[in-house]
DNA sequence: GGGCCAATACTG
DNA sequence: CAGTAT
DNA sequence: GCCC
C-alpha cells in the first residue's frame, strides 16, 4: 500500500477519463483522493499533496500556462486554491505517481516541489473555515447548512407530553465508520447532484429536489455509507430508488449515463441563465431547435415584444452571472446609502441575502429599505423610485427590471434603443403608478475588478454577441441589485424573509405549519393572528427554533431530526 | 395518490 | 390562468 | 423521487 494514508488533490480538475485512470491508481495503492469542492479546505492538511496537471507544469517545475490554469478552476474555487498557495501545501507534478509507482517507493524531494506563484496580494483575506461560496445567478445550487432546533418535529408535536430523547441521534453514533471515509460520501452526493440538475432541466422540479435533499442528507451524514439499505434506513429522502442508485456507485463507481452530456440540456441551460428566461421558454425554443437569443429573435419576436427586461437579461448576461466579492457589495451599500441620505435622511438600508449570511462572494445585491416608526409602504417606495433615479441619473443605476410610469419617463430611450439593436419591434404595456420594489443592473464607477473569473458555461454564444453590453477587461462589471420595502412593525419578518438562505425559510415555513402558524414577510400568524412580526428573535422563540446568526442560515445540511425508523 | 414554502408583481 | 421573477 |  503505497499511498496508504496519504491524502491526494488533483488540480486544476480531475474530470478527463486519463485523471480518472490515475485516481483509480492511486485508490488500488490505498491513498485517498480529495475532492475539490467547496468545503476542501476542511478536509485537507499540511501533510496533503496537491497533484498538478502536467500541462501546467514547466521543465524547471514551475506553473506555466497560469491564466488557463485558473479558468479551468471552478470560478468559486479560486480563493481556495489561493489557501493551496498560502499553506504552501506540496505541490508536484501528477506524473510523479507513475515514478513512485515504478520504483515502489513514495518519496518526495524538494526537486519536486512545484513553485506556486502567490495569486493576489488580497492580504486581508481570512482563512477561516466559516465561509460560504456560492454559485451566482438566480437558479442558484447550493449546498450548506442549517441549523435549527432539533426539538421540533411532526412526532414530538403529535405527542407533545414526556421529553422524548433523539432516538436518531445515538443511532448516528452506533454506526460508526469502519474502513469507508466519510468524505466518500461526497461521491454519491456529487452523483446525485448531477440527477438533480438534469431534472430540473427537464422541468420535473419535485424530483430535482428529491435529488438535491438526498445529496444534502448524505453530505450531512457523521457516518460512511456502505450501502443503499443503510442509508435508506438511516437518513431523509433516501427512498427505493435512490437506494438503489447508491449502491450502482458504490460498486460501479458512476451510474449509467451519469457523464453523459446531453446538448438538448446545454442548449436549455444557456436559455435559462438569462434574467426572465424560465424552464418553459427555454424548452419551447429548444424544440423549435434554437440554439442562441439572436434565432429567438428572429423566429419568436412576440416572446420579446413586451418584456423588455429579457433584452437586458441577454445584454448582461455575462456580468449577471460573475459572483461578486462581499467587499464590493459594502461599496455598493455606501454608494446607495449616500445617495439616500439626500433624498430622505430618515431611511435605512441594510445588504440581505447571501451577504448578510456572510458568504465571501454574493449572486446579487438585496438591499432591504425602512424608516423608523413608517408603515406606509408607498411612501417608502416613493423614496426608492427617487433613490433609483437619482442613481440613473449619476450613472450608477444601467437599468431597470420593474418599471413605473416615472421611470418609464426617463428609461424608456435606452428600452427602445435595445429593441433597435434587437432588430424587432416594442409593443408597450401601461406602467403602474406605485412601486413595491425594484429589480436593477448597477455599476460602481470606474472600478478595476475582477480576481473572480466567469464560469466558461456562462459565455455568450458568438452570434449573441451583438447584443452583448457586458464589460470588457478592467471595466467595471454591472451587478443585479434588488430594493425592497419592509414596513418598520413588520422588520424582522421581513429581515428573515431576506436573508434565507431559500432553503432555510422553506424548513421554517414546514415547521410553522407544523404548528399549525405560517410565516411571511408580514409576520408569524396563527389563525390569521398577528403573534410577532417586528422582533427576529422573538420568531424564533414563538417557533421554538433556537436562534441562530444568518451566517448559519445556509442551507439544507440541517440538525433537524434525521429520519426515524 | 396528493403534495412538495408563501406571498407578490407583471405579461401573454 | 400560466409563466417568470423575487 | 420521497413522504405521509
Amino acid at each position: 500500500m503505497l499511498f496508504y494514508n496519504k491524502k491526494f488533490l488533483i488540480l486544476p480538475n480531475a474530470e478527463s477519463s486519463h485523471m480518472q485512470f490515475i485516481i483509480k491508481l492511486i485508490k488500488k495503492n490505498g491513498g485517498a483522493i480529495v475532492k475539490w469542492a467547496p468545503d476542501v479546505m476542511k478536509v485537507i492538511d499540511r501533510s496533503s499533496i496537491v497533484l498538478i496537471n502536467d500541462s501546467y507544469v514547466d521543465s524547471n517545475n514551475k506553473l506555466k500556462q497560469y491564466d488557463i490554469f485558473k479558468r479551468e478552476l471552478r470560478p468559486w474555487l479560486v480563493t481556495d486554491w489561493e489557501k493551496v498557495v498560502d499553506y504552501r501545501l506540496n505541490c508536484v507534478n501528477i506524473k510523479k505517481i507513475h515514478t513512485w509507482l515504478d520504483n515502489g517507493n513514495f518519496k518526495i524531494t524538494s526537486n519536486d516541489l512545484i513553485e506556486t506563484i502567490s495569486v493576489e496580494n488580497s492580504g486581508k483575506r481570512v482563512l477561516d473555515s466559516q465561509n460560504e461560496l456560492e454559485l451566482s445567478s438566480n437558479k442558484r445550487l447550493k449546498q450548506n447548512e442549517m441549523i435549527i432546533d432539533n426539538n421540533d418535529n411532526p412526532i414530538e408535536n403529535k405527542s407533545n407530553s414526556g421529553e422524548s430523547t433523539n432516538p436518531k441521534r445515538t443511532e448516528i453514533k452506533s454506526v460508526t465508520s469502519d474502513t469507508n471515509d466519510i468524505r466518500d460520501n461526497k461521491f454519491l452526493a456529487d452523483a446525485l447532484q448531477i440527477l438533480s440538475k438534469r431534472c430540473g432541466l427537464k422541468g420535473e422540479k419535485f424530483r430535482a429536489r428529491s435529488y438535491q435533499l438526498a445529496a444534502d442528507s448524505i453530505l450531512k451524514a457523521q457516518f460512511a455509507i456502505k450501502s443503499g439499505h443503510q442509508a435508506q434506513k438511516n437518513m431523509m429522502h433516501i427512498g427505493p430508488s435512490i437506494s438503489r442508485k447508491i449502491d450502482i456507485l458504490l460498486k460501479e463507481g458512476t451510474l449509467p449515463g451519469l457523464s453523459v452530456k446531453s446538448e438538448k440540456d446545454d442548449n436549455i441551460a444557456y436559455f435559462m441563465g438569462c434574467h426572465n428566461i424560465g424552464i418553459g421558454l427555454a424548452k419551447k425554443w429548444e424544440l423549435l431547435k434554437i440554439k442562441t437569443f439572436k434565432e429567438a429573435l428572429e423566429k419568436q419576436p412576440t416572446d420579446f415584444q413586451t418584456t423588455w427586461p429579457t433584452l437586458f437579461g441577454i445584454s448582461y448576461y455575462e456580468d449577471w452571472s460573475r459572483p461578486i466579492m462581499r467587499e464590493e457589495c459594502e461599496e455598493h451599500l455606501k454608494t446607495v446609502q449616500d445617495e439616500l441620505r439626500l433624498i430622505d435622511k430618515d431611511c435605512k438600508v441594510e445588504l440581505q441575502g447571501s451577504y448578510r449570511r456572510g458568504a465571501k462572494t454574493c449572486g446579487d445585491i438585496d438591499l432591504l429599505f425602512y424608516k423608523e416608526g413608517c408603515d406606509d409602504i408607498a411612501q417608502l417606495g416613493k423614496v426608492i423610485e427617487d433613490l433609483a433615479i437619482s442613481l440613473y441619473e449619476r450613472n450608477y443605476v444601467q437599468c431597470f427590471l420593474l418599471s413605473s410610469s416615472k421611470i418609464a419617463n426617463i428609461f424608456d430611450d435606452k428600452i427602445n434603443e435595445r429593441y433597435k439593436v434587437a432588430g424587432i419591434e416594442r409593443k408597450y404595456r401601461k406602467s403602474n403608478e406605485t412601486i413595491k420594489k425594484l429589480f436593477l443592473g448597477v455599476k460602481l464607477p470606474n472600478r478595476n475588478t475582477d480576481s473572480l473569473k466567469l464560469d466558461p458555461k456562462m459565455k455568450l454564444k458568438d452570434d449573441d454577441l451583438f447584443l452583448s453590453l457586458n464589460s470588457k477587461a478592467g471595466e467595471s462589471v454591472c451587478r443585479r441589485m434588488d430594493f425592497f420595502l419592509s414596513r418598520w412593525s413588520e422588520l424582522g419578518a421581513c429581515r428573515i424573509q431576506y436573508t434565507g438562505s431559500t432553503d432555510y425559510n422553506r424548513k421554517m415555513k414546514i415547521i410553522a405549519m407544523n404548528k399549525s402558524m405560517k410565516i411571511s414577510p408580514h409576520g408569524l400568524f396563527k389563525d390569521d393572528v398577528l403573534l410577532e412580526s417586528f422582533d427576529e428573535r422573538k420568531i424564533f422563540d414563538i417557533l421554538n427554533i433556537k436562534y441562530v446568526e444568518p451566517e448559519q442560515r445556509v442551507n439544507t445540511v440541517t440538525l433537524l431530526p434525521d429520519k426515524i425508523k
